[in-house]
Formats: C-alpha cells, sequence, structure tokens
RNA sequence: CGGGAAGUAGCACAACUUGGCAGUGCGCGUGGUUUGGGACCAUGAGGUUGCAGGUUCAAAUCCUGUCUUCCCGACCA
C-alpha cells in the first residue's frame, strides 16, 4: 500500500513531485510567493552537497569568500549582455528616498560585477594570479512560475569566479570544474548526467562558451544542474580588469564562473525517488540508517543500542526512532523520509535469533542473524544502495535516450514521451527556433563528436553538430 | 505576464447557491490499554474564515481590491 499523502507518480507527476517534498519535511511554501522555507531535512542534504563539493574545490586550490548582497547599477549596467540577459528578472531595492537611477541598488541575481569591482584593485602582475575564488551565498532573480528547489525566486548556491594569465589556463579550469560537477552526479547523487557544451542560443549572456550538465528526470524531462563558463575577456574588459603580463605588457584576464544550486535537491528526488516518497542515495542521506525497535524488552534496547553505537562509531550516521508511534507508523515515516536502511530489531524476531533489515531503494527485507556483524553489513548493503541507484537511473535514462533523423520523429517522440533526444544539426539558429515550436522543445547540449556526418534534423543541410535536445524545467 | 481554479484550526475538507451561534475527520495535549506495515478507549485544547476596504441591523457567505498556491501558455539555474 503506498503512501496515502502522496499523489502517485504516474498520475499526476507535478503534484506528485511537491507532495515528496512536503511529506519529507524538505521545504514548505513561505508567504512570499517563490521564497521558500527550506527545513530541517532538506537543508541538511544542501549542507551534505555542500561539504563534499566544497573539500573538491578546495582540494583544486580554491578558497571561499564573500560578496555583498547588493549591487549599484552604475556597477551592473558596465557588461551590457549581462544586464540584457537578467534585466526581467533584477529586483530594485527602493529604500533610501532621493536616490538618482544610476545610484538605485539591485538584489544580486549573480556576482560577476562584484568578483571583477573587486579583483581590478588586488591584482597586478601575473605573479598575483590565478585567483581562485569561490562563494556560497543566496541570489535573487524574479521568476514568474515558481517551483520549491526547481525554480524559486532566491535560491541557494555555489558561485566559482576565477580569473587567470592565459586563456589555455581559464578553459582548462572550466573543463575542470565541469568534471567536478559531472563526477560529483555519478559518484554521490547517483545521477546519470550528460555533459557538453550550449548553443549560442541557450549560452550564458556574456559568455565564450558554457559547458552544463543536464540529468534526465523520471518523466523524461531534463534539468540543467550545474553549468561552467569560460569568459574570456569580456567581463574583464567590460570593468578593466588587468594585469602585467611576462612580457611587461598590460593584459586583460581571462575569467571563469561556475555553479550550482539547491535545485540539485529538485533533481535528487525526480530521478530517484517513488509513490512512498522519498529516496535517498546512502552517499547523500543526511541519515543513512534508521533503528526501529519493536516490543519493549531489555533484549531488544541494549541490541539496538548496540548497533547504534557500532555503527556511528564507524561514520555511519545511524539513529534510534524511539518514540511512542507504532512500528506500522515508524516504517512509513522511515520511508517518506528516504532513510536508505532501515532495521527492525523486534523481540519476536529475536526469538529466533535473527533481525530484518530493509533497504528503501527495492522495499526489500533481509533476515540475519543477530549476531552479524552490523558495521560490514550495513556497509556494505549501503554501498550496493549507491550503485544499484545508479544503474536504476540509467537504464530509465537510456530508456527515455531517442535518435531523431527529421522533424516528424522529433515531435513523434515529444508528444508521446519526452527524453533526450539525440539529433543533428547544422548550426543555423533559425532550425533551433523551428524545433522549439514543438512544446518549447530545446537544445540541451552539443556532444563533443569529432565525426559528425549526416543532415540537419530540420532543414536537412549538411550537419556540423550532434546535439542533445528536450524539454526542461 | 496572459487564461483557468483555489484559499475556513497544523493538514484534508463541510457550511457559501438562498447573509443569522464556526463544524467534521486526521493530527495535537492528558490518562490508560497496546506495539512485526500509518493501533484503540476516554478526555481536553485549538479560529479575527489569507489580507484590506465596501454593502447590511447582521458577512465565512454578497461586491471591490490585494496577496499566496496550483494547472495551462510565453520567459528562466
Amino acid at each position: 500500500m503506498a503512501n496515502e499523502k502522496i499523489t502517485k507518480r504516474d498520475v499526476d507527476f507535478a503534484k506528485w513531485y511537491t507532495d515528496v517534498v512536503k511529506a519529507a519535511h524538505l521545504a514548505d511554501y513561505s508567504s512570499v510567493k517563490g521564497c521558500i522555507v527550506i527545513e530541517p531535512n532538506g537543508y541538511a542534504i544542501w549542507e551534505k552537497m555542500q561539504s563534499i563539493l566544497d573539500k573538491e574545490f578546495k582540494k583544486l586550490g580554491h578558497v571561499n569568500v564573500q560578496m555583498p548582497l547588493l549591487i549599484p547599477e552604475s556597477m551592473l549596467n558596465k557588461e551590457k549582455e549581462l544586464v540584457e540577459g537578467f534585466s526581467p528578472e533584477v529586483a530594485w531595492v527602493t529604500v533610501g528616498g532621493n536616490k538618482t537611477l544610476e545610484d538605485r541598488l539591485c538584489i544580486r541575481p549573480t556576482s560577476e560585477t562584484l568578483f571583477c569591482d573587486y579583483y581590478k584593485d588586488h591584482i597586478s602582475s601575473y605573479k598575483d594570479l590565478p585567483k581562485l575564488y569561490n562563494q556560497w551565498c543566496n541570489v535573487l532573480r524574479w521568476e514568474k512560475e515558481t517551483r520549491p528547489f526547481l525554480r524559486s525566486r532566491e535560491f541557494l548556491w555555489q558561485e566559482g569566479h576565477t580569473i587567470h594569465s592565459t586563456k589555455e589556463e581559464a578553459i582548462k579550469e572550466t573543463n575542470q570544474m565541469m568534471d567536478v560537477y559531472y563526477n560529483f552526479f555519478h559518484n554521490y547523487l547517483a545521477i546519470p548526467s550528460i555533459r557538453g557544451m550550449k548553443t549560442e542560443k541557450e549560452k550564458f549572456s556574456g559568455a565564450e562558451f558554457t559547458l552544463t550538465n543536464e540529468a534526465l528526470m523520471y518523466n523524461g524531462v531534463a534539468l540543467q544542474a550545474g553549468t561552467s563558463h569560460y569568459f574570456g575577456q569580456k567581463f574583464s574588459e567590460a570593468y578593466d580588469v588587468k594585469f602585467t603580463n611576462k612580457n611587461n605588457e598590460l593584459e586583460y584576464v581571462y575569467q571563469t564562473s561556475w555553479g550550482t544550486t539547491t535545485r540539485m535537491i529538485g533533481a535528487l528526488i525526480m530521478v530517484h525517488s517513488d509513490d512512498y516518497g522519498l529516496v535517498l542515495p546512502p552517499k547523500i542521506a543526511p541519515k543513512q540508517v534508521v533503528i526501529v525497535p519493536i516490543g519493549d524488552n531489555e533484549e531488544v534496547n541494549n541490541l539496538s543500542n548496540k548497533f547504534k553505537e557500532e555503527l556511528n562509531n564507524n561514520d555511519i550516521i545511524t539513529y534510534i526512532d524511539d518514540s511512542e508511534k507504532s512500528p506500522g507508523f515508524k516504517f512509513a515515516e522511515a520511508e517518506v523520509n528516504g532513510i536508505p536502511v532501515r532495521i527492525e530489531v523486534g523481540k519476536r524476531d529475536l526469538e529466533k535469533g535473527i533481525i530484518t533489515v530493509a533497504r528503501r531503494d527495492t522495499r526489500e527485507k533481509i533476515e540475519i542473524s543477530k549476531d552479524t556483524d552490523i558495521v560490514s553489513f550495513v556497509k556494505e548493503l549501503l554501498d550496493t544502495i549507491q550503485n544499484d541507484m545508479l544503474e536504476k537511473a540509467t537504464k530509465r535514462r537510456d530508456e527515455l535516450t531517442f535518435k531523431a533523423d527529421n522533424l516528424d520523429d522529433m515531435k513523434n517522440i515529444l508528444e508521446t514521451q519526452p527524453g533526450f533526444i539525440h539529433a543533428n544539426w547544422c548550426g543555423d539558429k533559425a532550425c533551433e527556433e523551428k524545433i522549439k515550436e514543438i512544446k518549447g522543445c530545446k537544445s540541451r547540449c552539443i556532444v563533443p563528436d569529432e565525426n559528425v556526418s549526416g543532415k540537419c534534423v530540420c532543414c536537412s543541410k549538411e550537419a556540423k553538430y550532434h546535439v542533445i535536445w528536450g524539454l526542461q524545467y
């Protein structure tokens, strides 16, 4: 019997998603549109993501800073493409009375401006480079349609902003950070994302090129989660960030930026979860094991405590649900909250010398001897769950991966079951726009492919690129 | 930002059409009995009906505005 509070995934995917978010107490609506309350269970996932990614960033030499929340309009306006890209979404602060328009302040939609403004006075020689700065913060973009985690007006993210003395080094950084995101998705989130370059139309305004990490949700809709941009000298020219190179010449710095957001929590839900609620990969679950004691007796309590202690001593995050609720309630609660492993320690089992272990991903129950080495057993089970989840998600992604040779193919796929659609493209923006007319289908990314041959899916001219297309959140 | 629907206790809803004591279930507190897939009995608490105006002797109910949420489009991490 599935959870009554959760709409079936196959009945109404959008409703299912918000039901899971609420039932697992990840987030709730606030009285400000598009600004959610991230509740303890949701914030714990974000903290886990932060701690893993932050370690990776620091391994590669990055350091954290904190920039101001507010940006003066005059400063923002220096980079034309950035302004044009964001202008409809920028929120202005009207406090202060007699400010002129030029002196208005906005709440950061992104912080390129602030980093450039800082960098310009803090470097002078190539010896000062690179600067590898990152910040964890909130930003604000006035979205029209909002959805918890997937599209909120205020969201938490991490934005890396680096400056380099050579183009090669900056491009290497751009690629390297995309690798960090891609590996994080595969190794921790168990999400088989794909990566590639955005087309001219879809790239970040102001970037020379944008790399993207694209994940496919269970319903076949794509979610962009993780981008890495190469700016070249666009921003450094606009903000006058110069250095003296080895030949004693003044040169503008080469710049990158890269970011991931709380949207990753949304991806986690929409890839792995089911009709019983949240399913979390063990490596990202803030709580990995719950012990449910059944029947109040000494042996039950002693064994529960012993397991908890042993597991926690071995870095497996474990807690005992010793509330007054009935066992059935506790099982359901653990499922809704996506606890990867549940250990049932009950007096009836103990009479037979066993305990029951249940895994969240498959809901399978395993009976093992009560004398089993619980640490090695659970460790192995968590690894198995982690691997199985990636495998299952990969299988689903592959089922939803298609190939289109012409517009009719494309239309058929999008109207029956959307997914990742591989199709060749001539590189012409007009074709991209024509494809978008089919249910809003957009290019996800250009796949690195040396030998593109065949015709454009739209105009039948010679193809230049191998592109993956799809619907997006 | 256009089209549609909704907002009443923590949650799900009833009362609205035809204005007249603010209701039900779940959840919550207390006492007890229970405990292997969302336990049971008893008892108790919980409300300016989203908010602001208006009409009226009287507004959850009628009118106007506004905010929030959901669905469908256009725009976006």
